[in-house]
RNA sequence: UGGGGUGUAGCCAAGUUGGCAAGGCAACGGGUUUUGGUCCCGUCAUUCGUGGGUUCGAGUCCUACCACCCCAGCCA
């Protein structure tokens, strides 16, 4: 069995953002001759979560929608951070998402020459100086908020000897942190980043691309301006922290002045979800520390995980396009991804039947030995996805929550002489229960109506309840997987200060053996299905094993069972 | 108490040159239903961070204040 994604649609927007009124303005006043080139520029120093496809979805969809070009280019610039592992998996997930960057992949590190190159012009005509002073004494000398910092000693060495300095830096000759490169703008500079900020510093790593090559490195601020420059980006965007940054993005452009169509930088506030982590820093110490599985634990917020989890590529997509893209710091409710995924899985995830906490049902008057096959709908409201044959014998589980020997007046299910639906089969009424010598159930008895094959009544009689059901004899054992929120409290980033894993949920995981029907020994890694009122759930992508399904819970189909739970009390 | 940003419903978020405050999520009520799901229908901002001002008319313009976020890496 298989159910796949489409790639990337169109999807109609809700409303415009600020960034695309920027464009219209541009393509308006003929600025970029109405050419739209955007990029996705991530760090390989980790996985992509969900608040990166908030940013690829931007990118990528600005390019779609005004038929410009979108690259990926990795912002490579700390190789102490950054491994091949990243980038392997960075790519994999924007692939996944459904977009395209064509032939468009780059790194900055495929820049060091130019970069270099620029550094030296930079020397040349006076904006630039090789600095002695250690990392301490330029934190010292660069001043506070309020007060303006101090030229360093060295800020006046001539374009010379800044070259031959800069020249050795590159050589070798200096021992890490010894010497660095500034911009020479503004010691007293009301915003801090002006303050003559590092270019280029000395470090002895080895690099995931360029090996040993390097032992000076250029820093974001003076890479990510050229890299865009170097690539005919138009619209540069990227988040809200960056807003002070852009000045020194400007200056580099500007005062190198070889770039009569540059970039410009534009900022939106990045995502934040409720009950969720997406700082990568603590991302990566859920892994190292071993509090998840890996990268990819189906509780984790990275597109791998999510991905291990059942969300398809479509709903994050779609998740994407309605949150918006403003200025304002927010946090959206987590209630509305879990639309988004229960809107998309809805529409395409078969129906098929398991029992996650099973108890017997004996059908007293129903032949030993009898089996009946049921054709049943994948979907009640969509023929093109077919049938399949499901078995049906004397001797069934049921889930164990859908029998109540006391029950109240508002519960529709099976209870002591009341009459309910087996799905698609027949009408059963219950007879009585056996128990053990704890008195726990262990069996409950019933008798079904061979009037109602299929699951109508000719009388017309009516049941409220439908129950899902599986053969004993014919079930497929499975292990299925109960994900809740990996953190209990609403917004964990929330407390500053506070330890982050204070606030792990406990009950993050759950795993259960369960009994499906037959057709789901046959399933593929990635699989979807919907099982009866019980939510959404995916076969595992990575411990997917051929006749052995294990399947994890991607989505419940709605609060409603926890109110109802609530209400009969 | 330097500079850069942001404030529209419980949560996101549109709001053009000032002219009746979009839409989605959540919530709540009703109908359909062989999933207590889906679907359908309805309700949900006399008010836009606050106070002044201009105007026939202000979320949009002016003004003063308040709250929150970012910046003192040789991280990105």
């Amino acid at each position: 069995m298989s159910n796949t994604n489409e790639a990337a649609g169109g999807e109609a927007r809700i409303g415009k953002d600020f960034i695309r009124t920027i464009i219209d303005a541009h393509n308006q006043d003929g600025r970029y001759a109405g050419r739209v080139h955007t990029r996705f520029p991530p760090e390989p120093n980790g996985y992509l979560h969900i608040g990166h496809a908030k940013s690829i979805c931007l990118n990528f969809g600005l390019a779609k929608e005004y038929n410009g070009k979108c690259n990926l280019r990795f912002d490579d610039t700390n190789p102490s951070k950054e491994e091949q592992e990243y980038v392997d998996s960075i790519q994999e997930d924007v692939r996944w998402l459904g977009f395209d960057w064509e032939d468009r992949r780059f790194f900055a590190s495929d820049y060091f020459e130019k970069l270099y190159a620029f550094a030296e012009q930079l020397i040349t005509i006076g904006k630039a100086y090789v600095d002695d002073l250690s990392a301490e004494q330029i934190r010292e000398y660069r001043g506070t908020l309020t007060e303006a910092g101090r030229n360093s000693p060295h800020r006046d060495r001539s374009p010379e000897e800044n070259l031959d300095l800069f020249r050795r830096m590159r050589a070798g000759e200096f021992a890490d942190g010894e010497r660095v490169l500034r911009a020479k703008i503004d010691m007293a500079s009301p915003n801090m980043i002006m303050r003559d900020p590092t270019l280029y510093r000395i470090k002895r790593a080895h690099h995931h691309r360029t090996g040993d090559a390097w032992c000076i490195y250029p820093m974001y601020d003076f890479t990510h301006c050229l890299s865009d420059a170097i690539e005919g980006v138009t619209h540069s965007v990227c988040t809200l922290e960056f807003e002070n940054n852009r000045e020194l993005y400007d200056w580099v452009l500007d005062t190198l002045g070889q770039f009569p169509e540059r970039p410009y930088q534009y900022e939106f506030a990045r995502l934040n979800l409720t009950y969720t982590v997406l700082s990568k820093r603590k991302l990566i110490q859920l892994v190292t520390e071993k509090l998840v599985s890996g990268w990819d634990d189906p509780r984790m917020p990275t597109i791998s995980g999510m991905r291990r989890r059942g969300y398809t590529p479509a709903s994050l997509r779609d998740f994407c396009e309605r949150i918006g893209v403003s200025k304002a710091n927010s946090l959206v409710d987590f209630a509305l991804l879990e639309h988004c995924v229960r809107e998309d899985l809805n529409a395409t995830a078969p129906r098929v039947m398991g029992v996650l906490n099973p108890v017997k049902l004996v059908i007293e008057n129903y032949p030993e030995g009898q089996v009946d096959e049921f054709d049943m709908p994948f979907h009640p409201e969509d023929e093109s996805m077919g049938s399949r044959v499901v078995p049906f014998a004397r001797e069934l589980y049921i889930e164990r929550d859908d029998f109540m020997e006391e029950a109240p007046k508002k519960f529709f299910r099976l209870a002591p002489g009341r009459e309910v639906r087996l799905r698609y089969a027949y009408y059963v009424t219950c007879t009585g229960v056996e128990k053990d010598a704890e008195g726990n159930i262990t069996e409950i008895r019933c008798t079904y109506d061979p009037e109602t094959k299929g699951g109508w009544s000719k009388d017309g009689r009516k049941v409220k309840g439908t129950l899902h059901w599986v053969s004993t004899a014919h079930a497929v054992p499975a292990e299925v997987r109960l994900y809740d929120k990996l953190f209990g409290v609403e917004n964990p980033a929330g407390e500053k200060d506070a330890d982050f894993r204070d606030l792990l949920n406990p009950d993050s995981f759950q795993t259960v053996s369960a009994f499906l029907e037959p057709c789901l020994a046959t399933v593929e890694p990635g699989w979807s299905c919907q099982f009866e009122r019980l939510g959404y759930f995916c076969s595992d992508v990575r411990d997917h094993v051929p006749g052995k399904p294990v399947f994890n819970r991607t989505a419940t189909l709605r609060d409603t069972w926890a109110k109802i739970a609530q209400k009969q009390s």
